[in-house]
DNA sequence: GAAGTTCGTGGGACCGCTCCCACGCGGCTT
DNA sequence: AAGCCGCGTGGGAGCGGTCCCACGAACTTC
């Protein structure tokens, strides 16, 4: 049944090309091609002739027809695991892609925004990525276990993680300074005159987590504090998973006063499980959260938060890759940004 | 000093060729095209030849090829104005996004994410639209004296719209039944016994906000009350602006016992200004807002809101816009879509 | 004043597809 | 047995750019 589909468009009025351009500039299409490059070998009145040609036919380039020449297509793609984009703190997401849009933009440079919703869709992305598609990939939310990453790299498609997989990154990487947060986290803590520090940590298989972790067990460290794993109890970065890593805390160690937890959205779960044990926040007991998120400013009490710089590190990863594309190897380094412990009433 | 800048890639190898697929198939250009494309005029053999060579080769299509003789670009463009990011209420732009990207994924459409930053990227748009860059336009928190709509469809690029500029929108567009959401939370303030009821409405020159401001005069006239016009104050969809028009309000109507926000984040700042005032909520003064946004869930009371179906909004327009896109002028409608009211413990 | 440079320029070849026309071949009709 | 139909097929043309080579004019150099 289904028709000999036609093309049905009507109107699609033909756009001016290169060579209408050139015919009424009056000169050829090597020269229409040089200045809309910016190439310097243009006489004056032959750029300024073309240019005005350019403008009287509201000529734009077809990006196809450059692309499959130069074999550039002046995009890259940002790839983004749906199910994430429920778990993370909600500014992370929004903050990232700002970054990101706005250093491509300043290069000239298109985002293709790419959702992952489940693993079939996942398989099909290297593929598809490899298919002249995009001239780099960005990625978020990459889990320690994750191979995309290194299938591009096989590829050699330039690619850009936004955090690390493991302590050992090969590819370009930008990342918070999560330990050094978490540590700041626990020393505001500790100087606020608080004994017994827990913590909920995220998911551990995932750097960040694993780094936060981390932070919390130099600052106690460095303190002079010996750490008690029984003070470290698993979440998963959602609040009820924050509520109950609380709940085991509390049964463990009844006499805690302060906890860090890895994440606004468990530490607002663990603020509501206190109150439930009758416990008052900051007067009874301490909580810090990480990533400054909206949850943060609004909770009760307001949450003290160690803040990422998301924008800038979107900005990075947007540079890193743009690196990695004008110039191969170039880009693979690891970027860390420094965070900053934003004080609110919550500690 | 600019060096000659030859393509510095070192490892472009080259990907395989519709031609080398048909080579290796043994098999004509034309069959692999066919094959491609679902073309039912091929036989069982020879497909079975294209799809074997295929595998073999992990060929992938190139779109630039595709796209310069096919005149479509298999990708739409979502316009998103930066500065609104920040202001709209948090799971909005992820939500829309995620319907968006799912809608246009089953359709096997890219989706690309055009961030702008100021009036003169935003003048630059039209132009690069119309460049063959995209088959279509999404564009989201569009004000009331947008131009850019209009500039689109005067060029015959496929337009849907999240909201409507005005009550004769001719574009496609999607849109939350605001009026009836408002209408809602109203009435249920109303049903809970609240005498005097006041709203802050966002900016008005955005229809959403009208529209809200309308459902709310609906309510009271239906419930037999008079609208009075001091019980209206204007805010602008910020925190900020939600603590002054609360603010404006106890001072105009001392006695209010209830308030409509037109968004969760000016109800936020409502109930800030109410507790400053030594009013409890919701004993004293009930609050609605609307979004349902994270910080309803999370302030002190949560808040009691009005729900808009986001993830389906943007599906919506994913379909809308691909049909217009599939058939030119079958796509220029508006479609509404019902809002819920969230009860908790603000009202 | 002849030979060599430099500079700006035009245009052919090509990128990898889709579209479409023409053709061969087997099965029907008459 | 000749003619016709239609299916499956191969391949030429062309989409709109970039790249690069060759060429003519102006300008040096000896």
């Amino acid at each position: 049944m289904r028709p000999a589909e036609p093309p049905p468009s009507a109107a699609d009025v033909r756009r001016p090309t290169l060579n209408a351009v050139a015919a009424r500039a009056g000169v050829g299409r090597g020269t229409v091609s040089r200045v809309i490059n910016g190439s310097p070998k243009v006489s004056d009145r032959s750029r300024a002739a073309v240019e005005q040609a350019i403008a009287e036919l509201g000529y734009v380039p077809n990006p196809a027809a450059r692309s499959l020449v130069t074999r550039r297509t002046d995009s890259v793609a940002l790839v983004v695991p749906d199910a994430e984009t429920r778990l993370f703190s909600e500014p992370y997401f929004s903050g990232i892609i700002r970054g990101v849009s706005a250093g491509l933009a300043s290069a000239g440079m298109r985002l293709l925004l790419v959702m992952v919703r489940d693993e079939k869709e996942y398989a099909r992305l290297a593929p598809y990525l490899s298919g002249q598609h995009v001239d780099g990939v960005l990625m978020v939310a990459v889990h320690s276990d994750d191979t995309l990453p290194d299938q591009l790299e096989a590829l050699s498609i330039p690619t850009v993680l936004a955090g690390r997989r493991g302590d050992r990154e090969p590819l370009g990487h930008v990342r918070a300074d999560n330990r050094g947060g978490a540590g700041s986290a626990v020393r505001h803590l500790l100087a606020g005159g608080r004994q017994v520090v827990g913590t909920i940590t995220g998911p551990l298989d995932m750097e960040a987590a694993r780094e936060r972790l981390a932070g919390y067990r130099d600052a106690l460290r460095s303190a002079g504090v010996a750490v008690d794993e029984d003070l470290v109890a698993a979440g998963d970065f959602t609040e009820e998973g924050g509520r109950a890593a609380m709940r085991e805390l509390l049964r463990r160690r009844p006499g805690l006063d302060a906890v860090f937890a890895a994440s606004d959205v468990m530490a607002s779960g663990a603020v509501l499980e206190l109150r439930a044990a009758g416990l008052r926040v900051p007067d009874d007991v301490a909580v810090v959260g990480f990533d400054d998120s909206i949850v943060a400013r609004h909770i009760d009490p307001p949450l003290t938060s160690v803040r990422q710089p998301l924008e800038e590190m979107g900005r990075s990863m947007a540079d890193l890759l743009l690196d990695e594309i004008a110039e191969r190897g170039s880009g693979h380094r690891g970027v860390v940004l420094e965070t900053r412990l934003v004080v609110r009433e919550s500690a």
